[in-house]
DNA sequence: AGCAAATGTGAGGATTATTCATATTTTTAC
DNA sequence: GTAAAAATATGAATAATCCTCACATTTGCT
């Protein structure tokens, strides 16, 4: 599944490694596109220069990648479900306003400092509008994570209307997305207070009522 | 001014329309870019279409512009000139909450109805993020308009810490521009659940304290 | 071994942004 | 009014890249 987004207007699909060779062959083109990503940035990153630095040859890197949207795509979608996974385990058990509060502040730091801490995070999902297929994900990613939080506004409020916690959680996320790609693009001290800010509005939202 | 964003990083400058013939070319430019972009989309577009459209040859378009981004910056700059002055006079003389409440519901409406008509403005402000220079007119712009908040704020509480309120006004905006492009990007019902949800969360910051 | 499927290769096709040497028009200087 | 200077116009040619494809090699299987 990796390396095709299940999308529409996407190029002509490739064939999946199945032997150990190329499987590990792909790997290490992943690992030279994320380098040169952390380097240069998505954008300056060039296919002959992936395909050098993995060790293969500009033929190789499109016998698994249909294009050069499908590689940042295939990145993306380690990065979505690993933090899915981390989400999920913090939200698991909160079952009280207090716990809310925790988890929810210790979420939007890891979050923040993920950002701060890999330029390829920060230079794939700052650029995520301007691509259909990375754009889905995202939304995708989004409406997951959300549902995590309404389980815990549903035990929280067990008598509110389901959709508007659906919508509530949604947007919450979509914003805290936004704040903390906004946080990384002014000064550091600024940033700290746009996620403060932040936080005490989100859980001021999800608290309300 | 025009086509030339002020940044690091920029394609060579090019020379400013002077006489009155090359004034009204430049338009004709950005017309048939506009028109282009409305079409297909910014990504689509073509230099070569552009020139042809507005019935110039592909080296006047480079005497003008010095590169494809610049055009599209040119005209991006033009909508949020539009929109600063259209927000500046509707929070102009708000002075108490229930004030603020309707104008700040207003500008909502207006800025996603925007979004919804105007296919340029949706395509060009969903691809902000890739493209530094314009990411910069973002960020510009909406200090400028938080600016506007603050001082409406600093009326509402005097007492309040001017820190703060920058940065919840800040905050607010960008916001505001997230959840109108998520709005625009769902389908039309959600869309206006989401944009109601942001109303109330946000205002229930800016009323807060 | 021998066949089929999977994988590997890199020169070349195709597209498109951008440049530049040159021609034309407008303004300015005298 | 005229000549020099500045502004503007042109489009063929350049350059940079993504991506394809026809053919070579390796692997898995019987």
């Amino acid at each position: 599944m990796e390396g095709t987004p299940a999308n529409e207007q996407m190029a002509p699909p490739r064939r999946a490694p199945i032997q150990q060779r190329s499987r590990e062959r792909v790997e290490r083109m992943l690992a030279a596109a994320s380098a040169l990503i952390a380097e240069q940035g998505s954008d300056a990153m060039r296919m002959g220069e992936v395909a050098e630095r993995a060790g293969v040859s500009i033929g190789s890197l499109y016998q698994f990648f249909p294009d050069k949207r499908a590689i940042i795509w295939a990145l993306a979608e380690r990065y979505t479900a690993e933090s899915q996974a981390c989400i999920s385990a913090e939200l698991k058990g909160v079952s009280d306003a207090a716990g809310l509060r925790r988890a929810f502040s210790e979420l939007v730091d890891i979050y923040y400092g993920l950002f701060l801490a890999e330029p390829v995070m920060r230079d794939i999902w700052s650029g995520t509008q301007a691509d259909k297929a990375l754009r889905q994900l995202e939304l995708a990613d989004s409406r997951a994570n959300a549902e995590f939080l309404v389980a815990v506004l549903k035990r929280l409020r067990p008598g509110a209307d389901p959709v508007a916690l659906e919508t509530t959680a949604f947007l919450v996320w979509q914003m805290g997305e936004a704040a903390v790609r906004l946080a990384i693009s002014v000064e550091r001290q600024e940033g700290y207070r746009l996620v403060a800010a932040y936080k005490r509005m989100a859980l001021r939202e999800l608290l309300a009522e």
